[in-house]
DNA sequence: CGAACTGGTATTAAAATAGGACTAGACAGC
DNA sequence: GCTGTCTAGTCCTATTTTAATACCAGTTCG
């Protein structure tokens, strides 16, 4: 059947998940991130059938998280570039990355690895509360909003 | 045709997608840190068919995401708690929830919202560098390791 | 100009999903 | 201690999604 949607969900995790929470989604966000632009670069650096590829940039451009722009090199092809919106995914794939790391892999086991201009690794993402103090999943609960209908 | 795995991804971000992202895993995640341990309340409260509650449920605690354990009412149930595992994927949750909240909804409609203990709205993720400066996409570049075989 | 490259579309089989019917064991009321 | 309801599933089916391949028009290269 079709799948479930969450477009219209009170809870904003859940309308992030309708929008970029598939398989395909936020892996070609990270190779934006890493600098690929080009139909051709993730489609073969993800090795996603280009039937995929092509829904799933169409939806990401829909979304408003890529966006095409005439090719840098001036030839006459299109290219996929972040946007703003696109750009402001970069906690959520810092997030996963972080989690990825510490949870599934052997240690020693090689990966990639996120660094600062300088070269050094980066820290550990933090929420902050107002008062500076960074906060935890105990800190913390959510505010619910008066049901609505989906 | 089966769907293309990442578990063996040189990228944990690949990895973890592989893991957790899926269109259920995540939000039974954020029910778990809304406080929900029994199948009944995660299936009334995502509306999700209980086949795939089945299923999605088996898969996280096989991942060590979730842990079943004995009802906390003595009665003779079982619950799904979060794991250590599970617990981190905190900032995950939280990077989804900041991003729909500024990019998915039009403005004064009404969303669910995260606060501390005082009743504070958190503040935004922030990615320290090793010298303490927060870090944007601009600042940070990927190493990768030698490309292997998937 | 001809060959190869780019960025797709069309087709098809297999797998995932949603939804509902059904069920075994736990529990609550009487 | 019998009956009805609740819980946590299983099983089945229709439909959608995915992956993989073949194909194709416009672009660029030699």
């Amino acid at each position: 059947m079709k799948r479930t949607g969450f477009a219209k969900a009170d809870c904003p995790v859940a309308r992030a998940l309708d929008a970029i929470g598939d398989w395909w989604s936020l892996l070609i966000v990270r190779d934006a991130f890493d600098g690929l632009r080009r139909f051709g670069d993730f489609q073969k650096n993800l090795g996603i059938a280009k039937g995929m590829l092509t829904t799933r940039l169409r939806t990401l451009v829909a979304t408003g998280v890529l966006e095409q722009v005439a090719a840098s090199d001036g030839s006459a092809y299109q290219e996929y570039a972040l946007t703003k919106r696109g750009h402001d995914l970069f906690p959520v794939v810092v997030g996963l990355r972080q989690w990825g790391e510490a949870h599934l892999y052997a240690r020693g086991e090689p990966h990639s690895v996120l660094l600062d201009q300088a070269g050094q690794a980066v820290g550990q993402l933090v929420l902050p509360s107002k008062s500076g103090k960074p906060l935890g999943w105990a800190d913390t609960k959510v505010r619910k909003v008066a049901a609505r209908k989906r």
